[in-house]
DNA sequence: CGGTGGATTGAAACCAGTCAATGGGTGTGG
DNA sequence: CCACACCCATTGACTGGTTTCAATCCACCG
């Protein structure tokens, strides 16, 4: 089983450590896997719900419309995480999953989460608090967009990027590759292209920036943490209270 | 055991057929109580982490401050609400609690998760629903506030609030109790006092709502769920793939 | 009866949106 | 290899929804 190769394996490791038989039960839903180009639509809102994914490499994003085209982008997608764990509740999908560029996909079935539940509490527990940390991050972005100016938003969404890239790549510098458009962020953070545009040029006119094709380079991390009052929610996990299985 | 007067258990089996002993666990959570007067801060963001919550009768609300205080209420909860689930995940309070009027409160530790991680995977994978349904709504108010105007925003709220009190109270009217301030309003929405006021006002020319007091009848549902795209997340969960234990 | 918190009102300021034109890079097909 | 199309980023002028600030009104309460 080449665990080893699994970027939920390395993702859910960095919390707690697994049994054999957890990581086992991970790897096998890896097992399949499936690519796709880039700007593809990989399933729609109101499609039924049958698969989970898991991402291999790539990145992707979920998005809501309103009737009239106006767009939400809701969650940024990297190697490593689950994609459609909150429609699980539901029977039918919330979001239209898009892939920004290439990306493989590792397709796997609700009904996993059955044999999880069963058989392994203390998976079960980390499951459920990666939920209930994606909550708590949901919260974060809703702060972002119920109070913050744009320059906020920006930098909050360049800290929360990088501080998820550092889990599975520790040795992360302060630059990342940012393959999204500039309209894709807009439509992440509630503004317009337009004022993305001028909002980068002017963070890097103020020097808290610097771009370079599709790289991005954070000058001044700790100015950006105190002016969006950040906060890592990705590096530490409470996981004192789990069963020991 | 009185589960018959709990909210969480009545909550909780519109989704799903209860064992005797999983609504034993559940009531074991009701069992201490705590009041609270109105406009009491039950807990602050940063505290350590220590107990969840049961509502069991009266509104409150967990809110962020950023440090030029700003404000965004980020959850409102109602009676059978879990308050405190989403910094299980953390070792620290993300959100301070605010009590809208007298409250109720039944207090229980974490660790009684535990106990029910171990002992019951059915009501495992129903509060894993909970908290992926959450996501869900919480993504839902991120698109209010990302791609929404005002009266938009209003009419998402109340629609919102509706169902959710409709879930415990199946013979709910059109008519609301509404005790929070505008300026609470406002807080949640990501808006300012004085708009919420002109706003109400505004709808309430348009033959949308009709306010007395602080009591709030929808007049046209029908159209507020087309203005926002509104979809019912709390009538339906889908169990079908739930362990049966 | 004064004090207080909440709701309302109006004027002015501002941040972000809209619209439209321009430029740059990339890939493709002739 | 060049011409063209297309997408994306940039730029500027104008618009507009929301905020800010401040004053007023109102209900409730001690």
């Amino acid at each position: 089983m080449s665990s080893k190769s699994s970027c939920l394996v390395t993702k859910l490791s960095h919390y707690v450590s697994l049994s054999d038989a957890d990581r086992d039960r991970l790897a096998t839903l890896e097992k399949a896997e499936r690519n796709f180009g880039a700007g593809y639509e990989v399933y729609q809102g109101g499609d039924e719900n049958k698969d989970l994914y898991v991402v291999k490499h790539g990145w992707a994003f979920s998005y809501t419309d309103l009737p009239d085209g106006r767009r939400q982008i809701v969650k940024i997608h990297h190697p490593g995480d689950i994609i459609g764990f909150p429609d699980v509740a539901l029977k039918h999908a919330t979001t239209t999953l898009r892939t920004v560029e290439e990306v493989c996909l590792c397709p796997f079935p609700k009904s996993s989460l059955d044999e999880i539940l069963r058989r392994s509490p203390r998976l079960s527990a980390l499951l459920l608090s990666i939920a209930l940390r994606d909550q708590v991050v949901l919260i974060d972005v809703l702060r972002a967009m119920g109070r913050m100016s744009a320059q906020e938003r920006v930098s909050y969404m360049l800290l929360d990027l990088i501080a998820r890239l550092r889990i599975t790549n520790r040795d992360m510098t302060d630059t990342i590759r940012l393959p999204m458009t500039q309209s894709q962020i807009a439509d992440y953070l509630g503004l317009t292209n337009v004022h993305i545009s001028k909002t980068f040029i002017r963070m890097e006119e103020d020097g808290y920036i610097h771009r370079d094709q599709n790289r991005l380079r954070i000058l001044r991390e700790d100015a950006m943490i105190e002016l969006t009052d950040f906060h890592d929610r990705y590096a530490d996990m409470d996981t004192s209270w789990f069963p020991q299985d």
